[in-house]
DNA sequence: CCCTCGCCCTGCTGGC
DNA sequence: TGCCAGCAGGGCGAGG
């Protein structure tokens, strides 16, 4: 980011875009470290909003056949003139709504960011939209686990990544009855269960390691055997684990917008993600095994 | 249906 | 200093 400038990537078909300086203060999208969950996907959302909401898509530059899948094959000219009737997102999904009824679906995947007002453009700007006051958006994903979807707007809930996605972690349809429901007679690791979007949409493997710390719950035992009590704790642990997070990136959007900011990222503090070894507030050690191919991260004296 | 596993992809890190 | 194996993991398809 602070390197030298690095030669503009071509821009196949759809020619090169104006990249102009910016006076505007930017959002710090395109510098956080973190993998992109749920709560980062939710900061980008509202970062883009104030770019996009209300705003026409002067033009749209697609740099590569694909992310994860192809980019839709219609999605420049679906784009191309469009207004951005509303921003919103889906487990950790983003999306932008416009005034042709159709929506782009982005997924962040491992690496994907958006880089706001970018100076130049870079290695893996795969997506870049200049906007008809001249604000130019780039979306950045080195590892292409992302996609782009195009959807129309009015089948969004039957697009079949949603279709069968259990309930947002932040909405009042996640309870305990909800995962009582949706876990029993299940006998796979509750953190993995935790981790299919059907039971619920959005968690990743950092706020699954983190919430279950703070409900005491071991990651290992049976989903279907965790108690109500639990599950009791579970629920609100998850989502004080995520408001937290969006809180933190919130802030953080707000620093920008006063001049006096001097800006990190929103610093997350896992208590036991990437923290083996490390000491628990409990007194015990983090501990890290894997689990479905993946870390998990806990406590054995106080997660039982 | 339920469950587990491996693949995709690239940048960074640690060991030698 | 350079090289390379290993690691990160969401979503999805294959296979038991």
């Amino acid at each position: 980011m602070h390197g030298p400038p690095r030669p503009t990537p071509g821009l196949h078909g759809t020619g090169s875009l104006p990249v102009r300086g910016t006076r505007a203060p930017k959002l710090d999208l395109d510098r956080r470290r973190d993998m992109p969950e749920l709560p980062e996907v939710e900061t980008t959302v509202r970062g883009l909003a104030r770019y996009l909401e209300g705003e026409r898509i002067a033009r749209i530059a697609v740099n590569r056949p694909d992310l994860r899948r192809p980019f839709p094959p219609g999605l420049v000219q679906a784009m191309t003139g469009a207004t951005v009737t509303a921003m919103g997102r889906r487990a950790k999904y983003g999306l932008i709504h416009t005034d042709r009824e159709q929506t782009m679906i982005f997924h962040l995947g491992m690496s994907g960011r958006w880089r706001i007002e970018p100076e130049t453009l870079e290695k893996h700007d795969h997506l870049v939209i200049e906007t008809g006051s001249g604000h130019v958006l780039a979306l950045n994903d080195a590892r292409r686990f992302g996609s782009v979807d195009l959807v129309d707007t009015k089948l969004l809930d039957q697009w079949p990544p949603f279709a069968a996605m259990g309930p947002e972690p932040l909405g009042d349809e996640l309870t305990p009855q909800h995962l009582a429901q949706a876990l029993r007679h299940r006998i796979a690791p509750i953190k993995q269960m935790l981790l299919d979007q059907r039971i619920v949409a959005g968690l990743g493997n950092i706020y699954v390691c983190e919430a279950l710390h703070r409900a005491h719950i071991r990651p290992d035992k049976e989903a279907g055997r965790v108690s109500k009590a639990a599950l009791g704790r579970l629920v609100p642990a998850i989502k004080q684990v995520l408001s937290e997070s969006i809180e933190a990136g919130g802030s953080t959007i707000r620093d920008y917008a006063q001049p006096s900011g001097e800006l990190g990222y929103f610093a997350a503090s896992w208590r036991v993600y990437g923290r083996e070894g490390d000491a628990c507030p409990c007194g015990g050690t983090v501990q890290r095994f894997v689990q479905g191919g993946r870390s998990t991260f806990w406590c054995r004296k106080c997660q039982k």
